[in-house]
DNA sequence: CTAATAATGTACCGGTCGATACATAAATAT
DNA sequence: ATATTTATGTATCGACCGGTACATTATTAG
């Protein structure tokens, strides 16, 4: 049943989906007032706009937890123990990139180029969430090499946070060169590169006479 | 011999730093006249502003300048022919990886923060010096592999731009975990580890059976 | 019907943005 | 000493920023 009142003239629903295209392209604040109005609907007004979302910084965070729940997922893999971590993660690279260079939205990954939407340390509360989901995917890589290293698929003297380092920091700048119009099939092939740097953290084979 | 006219109050050079700090911290769009005016020489007028600089962007392609000729350095060794390929690399990501946490200026790199420095394509015109740094330095990590191939130390079907994408990428992802205040040690066991995608892109053994 | 609720359109708020006009002050050139 | 050159201080520009006041319109509840 629907409920009291005069009913909106635009989908708040695809609002939200629009204003997050362009949060995501352009960042919190190099998105203004005036774009996200201009794109919602066919343009709708400011009191309408605050009285559908209150403010810039709340439509913010419900995009950032829209994104979060759609195209983060992609990342997903990395907690499913049912999954053999070295599986999960280049799983995690390959749908991460295949998704950043999707049509129909902004290149890049939200998360990653939002690094830069909360410059001061006041205004971090903008990008707290953005920056909880990078720490989050982080332990997720962490807890991955852990796996393996339990698995014996590698070599339990190496530092886990070491080696998760290289798919964080190789997915976090996936974002730029995504950015920079890098083709993706060179992406792809990177990923398979990457991940031979978990294949030669492996385990010195048993009885190695050196081991 | 001095110049005509009344002296400057503040020291250009020093103000071109402190406003290459703020560009580096926050961005070019998030950095304002008063900001950059209040940091210079304990504040200066707009009018001593634009007879210094000429505009805010004129001031950010300065800074641009100035980051490349100084800080950007660290990865000047992928264009070192005397070094050895591998050794450019590591080089490059270890230099690059001690200066994007020194004390004393922004963490991260300004060159693959900017990337987010120019989100529509109109003012690609603001980050197109830095947007070609990253295109060199992208073209380094490619020469570099094409020399590890030439030299023998790479297997010969490996595509160049997917193993240099590796290091591109980790390289650029560092900006988003220094900003997370990941810890250098983690980046630096990180870099011994990325660089094992190298070592597993040798050659197979002269006469291996199984070649 | 009338009352209550909620979104709309018009017009506008104070604040900040980047940038400038204009007169004045401090240096050099002759 | 005077002219020239350049930076300074004060005061302000129009444009845009995020956000609201207020009356109006469209719907539901009773």
């Amino acid at each position: 049943m629907a409920v009291m009142g005069r009913p909106r003239t635009f989908d708040r629903d695809k609002a939200v989906d629009e204003a997050l295209h362009l949060f995501w392209q352009n960042g919190f604040e190099a998105t203004s007032l005036n774009q996200l109005k201009a794109a919602m609907g066919g343009g709708i007004s400011a009191p309408s706009f605050y009285a559908a979302f209150g403010s810039k910084e709340a439509l913010f965070q419900e995009c950032v937890q829209r994104y979060l729940e759609t195209y983060a997922q992609v990342t997903e893999c990395l907690w499913d123990t049912d999954m053999a971590p070295r599986e999960a993660i280049e799983t995690a690279l390959r749908q991460s990139a295949r998704m950043q260079y999707e049509r129909g939205h902004p290149k890049g990954c939200m998360v990653g180029l939002g690094v830069m939407s909360a410059p001061s340390e006041e205004h971090a509360s903008v990008s707290a969430a953005l920056t909880r989901s990078r720490s989050r995917t982080r332990k997720g890589f962490i807890a991955c090499v852990q796996r393996g290293i339990d698995r014996g698929e590698l070599d339990p003297g190496i530092a886990p946070e070491a080696l998760a380092a290289v798919f964080d920091a190789f997915l976090m700048g996936l974002s730029v060169l995504a950015r920079d119009r890098v083709r993706l099939s060179v992406v792809e092939a990177g990923i398979s590169q990457v991940m031979l740097a978990w294949d030669s953290a492996a385990p010195k084979h048993r009885g190695s006479p050196y081991a």
